[in-house]
DNA sequence: CCTGTAAAGTGACTAATGTTACAGTTTTTA
DNA sequence: TAAAAACTGTAACATTAGTCACTTTACAGG
């Protein structure tokens, strides 16, 4: 099953390959809000999403901030900065909806690399993804003031959701955004009345 | 010549690969404040840094924003998203100083890829460096101000020329700051009454 | 050693965001 | 179901950064 499961998800890979894979790693579920990742904590594995969202976020002294999602539609491996090189994780990163994960040990994975080419460039396509992602990100924070970044941020969550109507608090947004709540609450205020969205009871609808 | 000092750089690589890599690559010369990538155009060497710096930039609409620097003693190879892709790139560089890059021609990498796995290593693990860069540059934007960021801008900038006198035109540091150089002229004024820095002539001194 | 030009300095104003303090509202739970 | 806890709204103010208009300064080339 999970063969299968990776065979669709990585089409590149050899059968061979694959059934090393499963042969080696394990499964890990993370409930909503459990940390996969600690930034300041050592990786031992190289962690694969296989179901669900992963919100990867990293913090400096007590501000945080949201870099990117993985979804297990998009981009099956999950980035790993200092995996190799045994140093902390300089990010966390924790399931946004209830995730399932491959575990892929440290040691296995460098093997892989030396022996599968395709595992290679499977890795190295995924980083480029989560380079490109980051980059965005910063784009965003230098170049765009907070509402348009709220908006853009709600969208995504609305595409990711597969709703338009979000349940989530302004306090999660401000952090996410690197801002206060009360200032999510008064950037949300004037989006409403640009109609860029309207507020039901608790809940935020993106029009 | 070249191969020597590759595995110098390199002492990871198999000579045989080096001498591949000596046989179907080109150097390449930059004059100071020549583009060696321009964003939105198509890449189609993988550039390595012999000797110089460059500085790694991106824009959105009219802003523009440093990213981070490679020097060819710290990080040799260049980072690439998209170069497999066949999409523009994300981002430019610049010779910050003259500089030499050893250019490996896209299909030559894509091979090495997966005939050396030695190759495909020292791509990734430069990708890691790469995206940690990004990520502090990111932290640095979102989590300090403006004086903290310029009082730091300007250490690296120390560093680089190893020299605590610096000849830089305040514009110049307002670009890479994403801001504008009134704002940097105001805040260096702030660093020198806080004694971070003195001004001779034109010329910035960091203590 | 002038002098034109580019760079730097500055004051006044505006815009955006952060902060504090508190009131009102929903949701949870004991 | 009442009290507690968490969430939301908002006013007033502080701080930071962006913009405009203008002056002053440094310095390279004649």
């Amino acid at each position: 099953m999970k063969t299968s499961f990776l065979a669709e998800c990585f089409p590149v890979l050899e059968k061979e390959l694959l059934e090393d894979i499963e042969k080696h790693s394990t499964v890990a579920y993370f409930d909503v809000n459990e940390h996969i990742v600690e930034q300041g904590k050592y990786i031992k594995f190289l962690p694969i999403v296989l179901k669900g969202n992963v919100k990867v976020y990293s913090h400096e002294d007590a501000f945080e901030f949201l870099l990117y999602y993985i979804s297990s539609g998009e981009s099956c491996i999950y980035s790993f900065a200092h995996t190799f090189n045994n140093q902390p994780a300089e990010f966390s990163a924790i399931a946004e909806t209830n995730s399932e994960l491959l575990m892929l040990p440290i040691a296995k994975v460098k093997q892989w690399l030396n022996t599968y080419p395709s595992f290679g460039n499977l890795i190295l396509s995924d980083y480029q993804r989560h380079y490109n992602d980051l980059l965005q990100t910063t784009k965003q924070i230098t170049c765009y003031n907070l509402d348009q970044r709220l908006l853009d941020y709600l969208r995504q969550k609305c595409k990711m959701e597969k709703s338009n109507i979000l349940s989530i608090s302004h306090k999660t947004i401000a952090n996410d955004l690197g801002t206060s709540r009360e200032v999510i609450s008064r950037v949300l205020k004037k989006l409403r009345t640009a109609n860029s969205v309207v507020q039901i009871g608790r809940k935020i609808k993106v029009l």
